[in-house]
RNA sequence: GCCCGGGUGGCGGAAUGGCAGACGCGCAAGACUUAAAAUCUUGUGGAUGCAUAAUCCGUGCGGGUUCGACUCCCGCCCCGGGCACCA
């Protein structure tokens, strides 16, 4: 009497070719039930093929789907490549093999990959963002966007990585870090294709409201937004002897204008205009030169560093109008001031602001304080006595009652930015630190920038008819590092007939960035290949959106997921698409570290393959191990011990059917109740609290706690199974579909030995029995003052007085409050009764 | 510096105001076996203890609220992530 074995491989090749050739996991176009789209990010086909961290957010993502599937909804869940970037391009350097050809051979290595693990995708829509018939369409929109003007072109320092030869978006600048290459950026002036994201500055802040994403992502993006609500103020410029006129007065941005009287210098970034327009006026301009130009030399980095001493120039013989006092104030130069934010220009308030404090303490610049704090700070002064902080030591930032400020005075601040603002005629302004996005790269492998530079009409679009741009093939992908990408070397390429006077004309020769594909891929999903992006505006397109649930790392935070969130935005303008936000609900999945609680790396060696686990224990193991190891959005180190207990758990759950096969009618399955009834009836309520907890954890995104629960339920079954009782096949039935989304071969296999034609995916969600899992009895646990004495079975309806007076008689109770008054009882129903002596 | 997230047995973790440590790993003992592995059964936070008797201690640290706190509040420490002179 032999049981026969669990043999994954078997069981998984089978029914991944069976569920193929079903046509299982078909999106229905145009179908009456709800849809769900459920979207995984897609993976950028490395060399290095799949890595443990893919198949955790690609289960979460397949549980769901097929969860959905199984309780009625019309589900889409596709799959495809992000196969544009630097890698593939790296690789071509150094072998000579084309970008198209490692992309192929990769795209074959990870998808066979990922059909290794099961996952219930539709390949009938797969995509790859490096396909000309795909990134036609991201040429296309990139089109829509010139003609709208969001797309334009700009000489402007931008950060350029000199490790990939390349300009970079601000956000691929990690810690003044290239994001791929580690290597520190420095600034450089190119010629650059920029898009106006900044243009939606406010909509991509605002809408965040109406998404269900992770906190610190929206978090992330607010940050990275950066509003702030100020107003702009004007200083007039003054210099003696005055001149018939003098310069436009200098604009500064300030949130808070309440401190204006406090103001006793101005600061200029080096960059700023007006330094050269007083460049006669100002007494020793060659100081003021060496230092801007010492500024110039400085990276972002160095010019940012915050424990860096601050450094400035004053502009000596030219003031500017402090327009709230009608004072003369001094200019200042200093690189800490920003070129880029607000107007380049700030107005000092040391008093009120600990930057400001600190440069006008080392320059010996005045100190006004406009702002009395309503509880004062004291610190010990240099003569042994206590003196206020404001003035000596530090600025006070906070809000509090306006000093030394004209008719403003005793006013409290927060009420004075509007009415100072007013006084002095500035005006109200918001500013952002997000900035426009630039989107020029100086490499071969990306989309090619689908337009062409004629001599006599400027720069022209690609007809649409003309479009894709291809790119050309080329031998050599070497980036030049002069600002020029390889493709300007490929003449035949670049020279062109200008689409509109059919002129010479010389094609763009910059590609789009990584990120362009990633754009709108969730709509190429929807369009299928053959589609045109016109179809967009089509029912089906609306039908589908939004993606109802995405899944994926967190480090797209201010990446991919802003600029896609931007490009939806504007095809929501154009009329294309229906909803103003792509992704309604958003999890990431936490790192998964290497076994030593250390990131995974080649370096440390603690890389996990995950074809290795799948052969030795299966993808059914594999999948589960990797949503039990802990909360899902959580950093969490692997175990390759800990697998051992899913592979335990299934073995026990192909085990309990196993012997109810032997040909013993003690172990078979029933389909009428034999076993003693009271077991069965506890077997039953378990199973239907399993139901109910499984499928409200799988709603909850706790995968972790749902396989907990199961394997409980079939600790319990298992035990019954070894009494020799026959086991009852609705139960067992009924278990095998809440197991199949998180194990689906060996669910489909154990269907499919029950009797069963039809796949267990196109079963209806089992639900659970309300009445069923009604619990006649409960513990009653009996405190006194708050620490467990003891417990006791309670009919769940118990009463207070009635549960008191059971407690009472307790010996254990009794005994603890012999002699002592009770002071209180709190009962809490269905829990405890607490008695206070 | 600012903004998030976290700190619970030997380990991964569970419990969101009501029995701390579910479930899993590991470990220990037993059953089966010539033996080992596998499997099954039992035990497993710490201290005192013959005890599966009883009591005490215990969720980063210090205080508070409460009949009752891992959970809420105040003040710290540590770890991870993000932003960082944004005026």
């Amino acid at each position: 009497m032999s049981i026969a074995k669990y043999s994954h491989q078997k069981i998984e090749k089978k029914w991944q070719r069976r569920w193929e050739e079903l046509d299982l996991y078909k999106a229905q176009d145009f179908s009456k039930k709800k849809k769900f789209y459920v979207l995984d990010m897609f993976p950028y086909p490395s060399a290095e093929g799949l890595h443990v961290g893919h198949p955790e957010g690609y289960t979460a993502t397949d549980i769901v789907a097929r969860y959905k599937k199984m309780s009625g909804f019309n589900v889409l869940h596709p799959m495809g490549w992000d196969a544009f970037g630097l890698p593939t391009e790296n690789y071509a350097i150094k072998t000579g093999i084309h970008p198209k050809i490692a992309t192929a051979r990769n795209i074959k290595r990870i998808k066979s990959q990922i059909k290794s693990l099961g996952f219930s995708y539709d390949w009938s829509r797969e995509i790859n963002t490096t396909d000309p018939e795909y990134y036609k369409w991201t040429q296309w929109i990139f089109l829509q966007m010139w003609k709208k003007g969001l797309a334009y072109e700009a000489v402007v320092p931008i950060n350029f990585c000199p490790s990939c030869k390349t300009g970079l978006a601000n956000e691929e600048v990690i810690e003044g870090r290239c994001e791929r290459c580690k290597t520190k950026v420095i600034k450089k002036d190119i010629r650059q294709w920029m898009l106006k994201i900044t243009a939606c500055a406010e909509r991509l802040l605002k809408d965040l409201d109406l998404l269900d994403w992770p906190q610190q992502i929206k978090e992330m993006q607010k940050n990275w937004i950066g509003k702030s609500e100020g107003s702009l103020i004007q200083f007039p410029i003054f210099f003696s002897p005055p001149a018939s006129h003098f310069p436009p007065p200098i604009v500064v941005f300030t949130t808070r204008p309440d401190t204006l009287f406090g103001t006793t210098y101005l600061v200029l970034s080096p960059e700023h205009k007006t330094i050269s327009d007083l460049r006669f006026k100002i007494l020793d301009f060659k100081n003021v030169e060496k230092y801007i130009s010492k500024a110039k030399q400085k990276s972002d980095l160095e010019r940012t560093n915050l424990a860096r001493e601050k450094t400035g120039i004053e502009l000596k013989g030219v003031f500017a109008i402090n327009p709230a006092t009608g004072k003369k104030i001094p200019i200042w130069v200093a690189d800490y001031v920003l070129a880029h934010y607000g107007t380049g220009a700030v107005m000092a308030v040391p008093a009120h602001d600990q930057r400001d404090f600190e440069f006008a303490k080392k320059y010996e610049l005045p100190i006004v304080e406009v702002i009395s704090p309503k509880e004062r700070k004291f610190v010990q002064g240099e003569g042994g006595g206590l003196e206020s902080a404001v003035l000596t030591k530090e600025a006070y930032e906070g809000e509090g009652n306006l000093v030394n400020s004209g008719k403003f005075n005793g006013m409290e601040s927060e009420m004075t930015r509007s009415k100072i603002t007013k006084f002095v005629g500035g005006k109200k302004s918001v500013n952002y630190k997000l900035r426009d996005w630039v989107f020029s790269r100086q490499r071969y492998w990306g989309e090619p920038i689908p337009l062409v530079h004629c001599e006599k009409c400027g720069i022209v679009e690609v007809a649409e008819k003309d479009l894709p741009v291809r790119l050309p093939d080329v031998k050599k992908y070497k980036p030049t590092g002069t600002g020029q990408s390889p493709l300007a070397d490929v003449k035949k390429w670049v020279s062109t007939k200008c689409p509109k006077c059919k002129g010479k004309a010389k094609r763009e020769t910059n590609t789009m960035p990584q990120w362009a594909g990633s754009c709108w891929y969730y709509l190429a999903y929807i369009l299928k290949k053959k589609s045109k992006i016109e179809n967009l505006k089509s029912k089906i397109v609306n039908y589908w959106l939004p993606v109802d649930l995405y899944v994926g790392g967190a480090e797209h935070a201010v990446l991919h997921l802003l600029y896609a969130r931007f490009w939806h935005k504007f095809l929501y303008d154009q009329g294309l698409v229906n909803t103003p936000e792509p992704f309604m609900k958003l999890r990431n999945q936490g790192l998964i570290l290497g076994e030593d609680g250390q990131k995974m790396s080649k370096s440390r060696g603690n890389v996990i393959n995950p074809d290795e686990v799948i052969k030795k224990y299966g993808a059914d193991t594999m999948r589960m191990y990797e949503m039990f190891m802990g909360p899902f959005e959580e950093v969490k180190p692997w175990s390759t011990k800990g697998i051992i207990g899913i592979r335990r758990f299934l073995e026990r759950v192909w085990n309990i059917y196993q012997k109810s096969q032997i040909p013993n009618p003690k172990f078979q399955i029933k389909s009428k109740i034999q076993n003693p009834k009271s077991k069965i009836t506890d077997l039953n309520r378990l199973l239907h609290k399993t139901i109910k907890k499984v499928t409200e954890d799988i709603e909850n995104f706790k995968f972790n706690t749902a396989i907990s629960s199961m394997m409980i339920f079939v600790n319990q079954l298992s035990a019954i199974s070894n009494q020799q009782s026959a086991i009852n096949k609705e139960i067992l039935e009924k278990f095998l579909q809440i197991l199949s989304p998180f194990a689906p071969h060996l669910a489909e296999e154990l269907w499919e030995r029950l009797g069963h034609k039809k796949s267990i995916f196109d079963e209806a969600w089992p639900e659970y029995d309300k009445n069923l899992i009604k619990e006649d009895f409960f513990e009653l646990v009996i405190q006194i003052n708050g620490k467990v004495r003891d417990r006791l079975k309670a009919k769940v309806d118990i009463s207070q007085s009635e549960a008191l007076e059971l407690a009472k008689n307790q010996e254990k109770i009794k005994k603890h409050i012999a002699g002592r008054k009770i002071k209180k009882v709190i009962f809490v129903h269905k829990k405890l009764i607490n008695i206070v002596a």
